[in-house]
DNA sequence: ACAAAAATGATTTACGTACATCATTTATTA
DNA sequence: TAATAAATGATGTACGTAAATCATTTTTGT
């Protein structure tokens, strides 16, 4: 039960080893009969080329960037830990990885970032994608030079990007509505929504997807109009203090972006006879506790050593031409309560 | 920029090509000294062996046996048709793959099949421990044989099993008592546990952390005597339509095991004013469509692909002795909703 | 039927590591 | 110090595929 080789195809297909190299590695100048003739014998044997000597003789290298803002929310610094993880390990599958960084929130820099990168010096590059038409010109141009473009969290559809790897932040926007209107029913009152900032993408998206479900699935909650901490928990934190003193029937908070601590805080000192439902984004150290302590309800989560993983993965695949497992390359949009939170 | 090989490290260690070999697969014969020097020398120029070269030079070859339970829940379909989808992948890394039949609940069959598979055949075995002294003792022979026992989804915590890939049922439970409980509350009312055996541990243990949850946190909730479905759709749908007769107060149901279908039709016919809450376990299709009309809450889900790759992954890295990272083979408890529903 | 073109064969080297063999050097002990 | 053991070196082959070169055969057009 030995494994097929390609001196076993040529054997069967009575042709020569080149013959079988050629076909294989789709060379010019092969009859389309002998084509056929190769190919039924590789069917009727089995053969499967083994990716590890093939590899190696090939001498084939993926050498991949990843472009992370230098600015560490938890969420980021998740991300950034799961590379270097990835460094020592991926090394052993002749994949050469590289962090550089970038000035957060800042199309320019990344722009810069992107029109640096060669691809003589690079097979693929990670980034998240910040949306601006600068941007999306410099996806353009590197894609042009050759190298894979991925996008990672943050996307630009339209853009000339191989692969977006994330979630689809409005479903993640409608699944905090469903678990906070289930979560606040059936009483009656009021819902704030509380984001980063209305100009990232993703949080505007996921705002969208919660007062969706919110206004269409439960009518009896209200929406306080949308506040913005720019991901500063003082500032997060003055605007839940604000938001239970002045309503007093408010009965649950999304909370898209990062500043939770400053969630907790006010919350910890505020005592509600009822209680203010919490469902807020990306398991940190900080919402872990939150969650144990049972001052958040619920956590929208996006593993980041899974996306990281799955770049990595994917900028191979589409180095090599090969198809990926759809599965394993999907982003789940996670939920954690208290009980399955990991750890 | 290039890759450092074993060349490299006999080159700055300045000893030859075969005191390197000695030294990296920790042969006899070498001086205490020596063993230093090389292995400064692979520190100081970050040598790390190729895997594909050392594999193929090796003739590395694992072959691993997944034991499933002929029977076809939804669920173990998608174990089996995972197995099915990795066979021409895993060939590609010298993995080779063999599904084989048992007899559902069944240990006397898992015993045979544990009992026919030797070291030559096999690298490893995957398989769904039956929790019964025989099948510990089987896995014990097993492991003595040099073979390496995953247990797959159920496992035998105190057996000779190499590894669980799975998740934690009590804490699965758990889960469904937070989710459910949260649902219904405030009202005042009764909650009714569904369970597919009493003999099946993993049943048994999601039934425990849901009983926990709701009797130390949801005093207004009163839980109906559990009942048994058998996983037959025909008893879940008689069991559900007695529930909702004579409990005109019942607020929800959490459906542990397979005969989802019974629930969903039984649901159907009945018009309660007010919704009665399900969480039930496993997305598969009828699941799936049960959450979309919204007769479903919440699934519990744990990811058959992810558990049949992670399996496959932990059965080379303990037969090569490497460590692997932890935190892709932790298989999540999932929660899905409408919402966040793949596909 | 012939030259030219196209297709195929034969053969070699390389990739990075493992492993085996035999030769040689260095350290240890009587 | 010789004899022996221990440590190291030198070298070659193998793994399965890629890729290149040159030789030879087959096909095509005229």
């Amino acid at each position: 039960m030995k494994r097929a080789t390609v001196h076993d195809v040529a054997a069967e297909a009575r042709v020569s080893l080149a013959t079988v190299d050629r076909v294989l590695n789709e060379r010019p100048g092969v009859k389309s009969t002998t084509i056929e003739r190769v190919h039924a014998a590789v069917e009727k044997i089995g053969f499967t080329r083994d990716q590890h000597a093939a590899n190696l003789a090939k001498r084939r290298e993926y050498r991949i960037c990843f472009l992370l803002p230098a600015g560490d929310s938890a969420f980021m610094q998740q991300l950034r830990e799961e590379v270097e993880t990835s460094i020592p390990l991926e090394r052993q599958h002749r994949t050469f990885i590289k962090a550089r960084d970038i000035l957060p929130f800042n199309g320019a820099s990344l722009v810069e970032a992107l029109d640096a990168i060669s691809a003589e010096e690079f097979t693929g590059v990670v980034f998240i994608a910040t949306d601006a038409p600068q941007v999306k010109q410099a996806i353009k141009r590197l894609a042009d030079r050759g190298v894979i473009p991925i996008t990672l969290v943050s996307d630009i559809p339209s853009s000339a990007r191989t692969h977006f790897v994330g979630i689809d932040n409005t479903a993640a926007g409608r699944t905090a509505g469903s678990l906070l209107g289930r979560f606040v029913s059936p009483a009656k009152g009021k819902v704030a929504v509380i984001v980063g900032s209305m100009l990232l993408r993703d949080h505007v998206d996921r705002r969208l997807g919660f007062e969706q479900v919110i206004r269409t699935e439960f009518p009896d909650i209200t929406l306080v109009p949308t506040m913005e901490s720019n991901d500063d928990f003082v500032v997060a934190e003055k605007i839940v203090d604000d938001l239970l003193d002045e309503h007093p029937d408010l009965l649950g908070i999304y909370n898209i972006g990062a500043a939770k601590q400053g969630l907790v805080s006010s919350l910890k000192k505020h005592k509600r006879d009822g209680k203010v439902h919490i469902v807020a984004h990306d398991l940190t150290d900080d919402s872990k506790d939150a969650l144990r302590d049972g001052v958040f309800d619920a956590i929208i989560h996006q593993d980041p050593p899974h996306q990281v993983r799955s770049a990595i993965r994917l900028v191979r695949a589409y180095a090599d031409g090969r198809s990926f497992q759809e599965s394993q390359e999907r982003i789940r949009i996670d939920i954690f309560l208290r009980d399955n939170m990991p750890d």
